[in-house]
DNA sequence: GAAGATATCGCAACTCCCTGCAATAGCGCC
DNA sequence: GGCGCTATTGCAGGGAGTTGCGATATCTTC
């Protein structure tokens, strides 16, 4: 196991609950959540705390396992840090993601790099805007 | 009055609490909250209450004056419209923002429009990343 | 296998923001 | 200037996420 020795090797830990909560993302959904995870474990009859799971996928963002991202203003979205890392386009109007891919966006990064020495991560927060079909509805 | 009257002409009403939060924003320095607008009333001597803080930047975000901002996973940031749009670049290790102008962003948005047919603004998530400094700090 | 050090847990309390609802106060009209 | 319609307010409650703290479980060392 890669991730376990990963933990003690940082003098942490492997928790029955951070088990669990890994189990849950590995048969979670693309983009979950830490309700998701939460209700996932109750239905298999485990009441973990709210505030463990925040801790832990704090925990096993460190470790480099999941990376997180914020579609909406509201809730922030998991994905295990093996799938591919891609963009978001979210319409502010209808609601409407859109994934794209890294390449999409690299061209700003770069620029960003350039001018402000800045390591950008373009996959952290959504583009937000206004989707085609909205777009047309507006105007019309 | 400019915006007295775009808020009467959609059926609106020029409330006591929306002209104390006018005035607020009017004083209020670059990035405010809502938190900020809500103590300087009370210094003042006026007690509104949250939820009537919060739905009137909304109301004033559809009339156009002002724009909110994401700077860090917390609280939102809001501006008068007046001001300059730009983006911001956030370090996720300590915490620095810089502000870029919005040419700097256009050919990422002009991309998104000509792939994707997205209208992106990219002002309203600011951009998260890893600051010159502390990139060298980590890598030494 | 036990003992000690401490990472982690559950809980309670807190922050920021949103929403439903009953009471209130602006506004348009006469 | 008064009346009625209804937009807006304050309040209470809720959802997402964070934090401090005392109790517990895991790991290391013997
Ligand atoms: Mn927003
Ligand atoms: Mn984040
Ligand atoms: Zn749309
Ligand atoms: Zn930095």
């Amino acid at each position: 196991m890669k991730i376990e020795d990963a933990l003690r090797q940082r003098g942490g830990r492997m928790t029955m609950q951070r088990r669990l909560i890994l189990d849950a993302l590995a048969r979670a959904r693309h983009h979950t959540t830490a309700d998701d995870i939460q209700r996932q474990l109750r239905a298999k009859g485990f009441e973990i705390d709210a505030s463990t799971i925040y801790r832990n996928l704090e925990v096993l963002e460190g470790l480099g396992h999941v990376t997180h991202t914020h579609l909406d203003d509201r809730v922030t979205r998991w994905h295990r840090a093996d799938e591919e890392r891609h963009g978001h386009l979210v319409c502010t109007v209808c609601g409407a993601e859109t994934e794209v891919p890294m390449a999409a966006l690299r061209p700003l990064a770069r620029r960003l790099m350039e001018r402000y020495g800045f390591a950008a991560d373009l996959a952290h927060a959504a583009v937000s805007g206004i989707c085609e079909q909205c777009r047309v509805v507006q105007s019309s």
